[in-house]
DNA sequence: TTGAAAGCGTTACCAA
DNA sequence: TTGGTAACGCTTTCAA
C-alpha cells in the first residue's frame, strides 16, 4: 500500500463533543460589554470611539474563545456579498485554459472576492441559473462550456446579480460578454496555409467531449478563409489515442489533403506522428500547424508551426469584473485581448 | 480588434433601478398566505399537509416574481452548510492534478457539496485558517499546496469545520491525511534504471516555483533506492525552457550520468530532445524514465519511458471527505489508491 | 390547514 | 463611550 488515511493522532479526539461555535455573544459575555461593543472593537469602526482597555478586554476575549466572524451572517446583515460565482468546466481543458481559470481566480481573490465553483451537470440552463442564484453571488462569469441563456440572465439579474459576464462564446442576451475570437484561430492557420500554397486542407476536430465550443468555430473560421479562395477545407475526427492517429493517417492517401491544421499542438503532434509513421512527408507531402504554442511542439522534427494564443488575461477579465459590478464603464472596451498569429517553423 | 466587449441590447439597461430582490415573505403577501406556508411548499414539507389550491398560489406567485431562497439565510438557519473549501493552488499545476481536480469538484457536486475556491496569497497558515473559517465551510479539503499547520486545523475545528483533509502531503497534525505517495515515484523510477545496470543517476529538480512538493520527495524517494545499491543519485535543477534544457545537455559529459529521471515527461521529454541535439546517444549512452504517461512521451523517438502515476481518483476522494463530515468511519482505509509503476518503452 | 413568533449571527441606528 | 434593539431571509415549533 503506498497510500494512508491517518486519524488525528493528537489523543484529543472528541474531546469536545460537538462544542458550539463561539459567536460575537460569546465575546462580549465574556469580555463584559455588549455584543455592539465586539462588532465595533473588531471591525475597528472609527465612527465610534471605544476605550483602550474595553478594546483590549474584546480582543482577548476574542483570542481565548477563537471566535471567527460568520461571513454568511455577515452578507445577510449588509444585503449582499462578494462572491463570484464559476460555472465549474464539464471537462478538463487545456493548459492555457486551465492557467487562465487560474490566473482570473487569483485576480478576482486579489479584488478581495470570493470565487465559488459551481457545477451543475445534468440541469438545463435555467435550473442552473436558478441554482446559482440561491447562493446570491454579486457576479456570474461563465467560461463557456455553460450556456447562458438570455431567460437564465434574467434570473439571475432578479436575484440581485450585478454582473453576468461570458467568456469564450458568442454573446448572449444581456450579458457582458467576452468574445475570445476562436474563428480567427482557424482563419490564420488556413490562411497560413493557403500563402503557402496549399489548397485541400484538413482540419482536426477532436471526438473527445466538450471541446465543440472550441473546435466548431474554428473549423468556420478556416471554411471562411478558404472559401475566399476556393480552396477545400474537410472535417477530420480525431479521438486522442495512437490508434485513431493511425487510422487516419492510414486513409491519407484517399483524402489527398496537402495540409492539415491539427485543433491545438496536442492533437497536431499526434496526427503528425502518425502521418510520418505512414510515410506520409511533412511538410513535403502535407504541411501541419497546430496551436497553443507549447514547448513540447518544438521537440519533434520537424519543429511544430503553430497559433499563438494570446489568451486574455486573468488579472483584466477579473477587472471587467469589478467594473461591472460597481456599475463603473466599460472598463476593456476597444482592446484587443485576445489575438492569434502563426508561428511557422518546420512543418509548414 | 479581435475580441469585443457588448453592453446589454435589449434596451432594458435600468429598467428597474436597484429593484428589490423578491423574498419569501413578498411571495407569501402576492399568494395570500403566511411566510410559513411558503416554506412549506416550496420545500415540500412532509409532516405537513396544505390543499392543493393553496400549493398552487404560492407556486405561481413565487414563478411570477421569479423567487429564489436565499442560501446564506437557509444555511444560517440550518446551523449548518454545505461547503467545501478548497485552498487554491498558487500555480497551475500539470495536467493529471487538473484533471484530479476536476474530478473532484465534481464529485463533490454530485454529493451536494458546494465548492468554494479560496487563495489567500500572502497570507501566514494561521491567519488563512481565519479567513477560511469565516465562511463556516463544513470540511476543507487542501490539495498540499498551502500548509495547513497544527494551529490552523485548530482554528478551523473550532469553527465548526468537521473535516480537514489534506492530500498530497505528508500527514500534519490533526487532520485526516491522504498520503499521496511522491517518493514511490522517485524510488520506482530509480530502482527500475539500476535493474538495468545503470549506477549513476540524474534526477531533474524543476526550478518553476510551486512544484517543490512533489519535486522534493520524488529526489529523495530515489535517493533512497540508489542508497540501497551503492548507487549515485545527482540533482540536476531545469527550468522549462530550451536554453535550460541546452545548457544542461552541454555539461552532460562532465556529469558523467548514465541515466536520468526527468521528474516528469514533459521535463523528461524536454532533456532528452536536448541531449539528443548534444550528441548523446539515448537509451546507449543515457537512460531517460520520466513520469505521467503523457501521450505526447510516446510520440519521440526513442519513445519516452516513464512511471505510471494511478491518481486517486476525485470521487474517491470526495467520498472520504463526505464520511469525514458523516463522522462515518474511514471509507477508504487500507485501501491502495496511488500506485506507481514503470511503464518502459524505449529510452531505457 | 394555516399563522404567529422565535431565532440563526451580524451590524447600524439611536438613545443613554 | 457604550448598550439596546431592530433587521437581514429563512425554517420550525407551537398554537389556533
Amino acid at each position: 500500500m503506498s497510500q494512508s488515511i491517518e486519524q488525528p493522532a493528537d489523543g484529543t479526539r472528541d474531546r469536545t463533543p460537538a462544542r458550539a461555535v463561539p459567536t460575537s455573544a460569546d465575546v462580549a459575555r465574556l469580555a463584559g460589554v455588549s455584543r455592539a461593543t465586539v462588532s465595533y472593537v473588531l471591525n475597528n469602526t472609527s465612527a465610534v470611539r471605544i476605550s483602550e482597555p474595553t478594546r483590549k478586554r474584546v480582543r482577548e476575549a476574542a483570542q481565548e474563545l477563537g471566535y471567527v466572524p460568520h461571513a454568511a451572517a455577515r452578507s445577510l446583515r449588509a444585503g449582499h456579498s462578494r462572491m463570484v460565482l464559476l460555472p465549474a468546466a464539464h471537462v478538463p481543458v487545456g493548459p492555457l485554459y486551465s492557467r487562465f481559470l487560474n490566473d482570473l481566480q487569483w485576480a478576482l481573490r486579489r479584488l478581495d472576492y470570493t470565487v465559488v465553483q459551481y457545477g451543475s451537470i445534468g440541469l438545463d440552463p435555467e435550473d442552473a441559473a436558478r441554482a446559482w442564484a440561491e447562493l446570491r453571488p454579486v457576479a456570474v462569469v461563465s467560461t463557456g462550456e455553460v450556456e447562458v441563456t438570455p431567460a437564465a440572465v434574467d434570473i439571475l439579474k432578479r436575484s440581485g446579480v450585478k454582473a453576468v459576464i461570458s467568456v469564450g462564446t458568442r454573446p448572449s442576451g444581456g450579458t457582458h460578454s467576452l468574445v475570445l475570437d476562436q474563428p480567427r484561430v482557424g482563419r490564420v492557420a488556413a490562411e497560413h496555409l493557403i500563402a503557402t500554397g496549399r489548397r485541400r486542407i484538413g482540419v482536426v476536430v477532436p471526438e473527445e467531449p466538450g471541446l465543440e465550443m472550441f473546435s466548431a468555430p474554428r473549423l468556420e473560421g478556416a471554411r471562411t478563409a478558404a472559401g475566399a479562395v476556393g480552396a477545400t477545407v474537410v472535417p477530420l475526427p480525431l479521438a486522442y489515442t495512437e490508434e485513431s492517429a493511425g487510422e487516419l493517417a492510414a486513409r491519407w492517401p484517399e483524402l489527398g489533403l496537402d495540409a492539415v491544421f491539427g485543433y491545438n499542438d496536442e492533437y497536431a503532434m499526434l496526427l503528425m506522428r502518425a502521418l510520418q509513421d505512414a510515410g506520409v512527408d511533412v511538410p513535403g507531402a502535407t504541411a501541419v500547424v497546430g496551436a497553443d504554442d507549447l514547448l513540447l511542439g518544438r521537440l519533434l522534427r520537424p519543429r511544430l508551426s503553430t497559433v499563438r494564443i494570446d489568451m486574455v488575461l486573468g488579472g483584466e477579465l477579473a477587472a471587467l469584473v469589478d467594473g461591472a459590478v460597481n456599475g463603473t464603464a466599460d472598463p476593456v472596451g476597444g482592446r484587443s485581448l485576445l489575438d492569434s498569429r502563426v508561428i511557422r517553423r518546420e512543418s509548414s
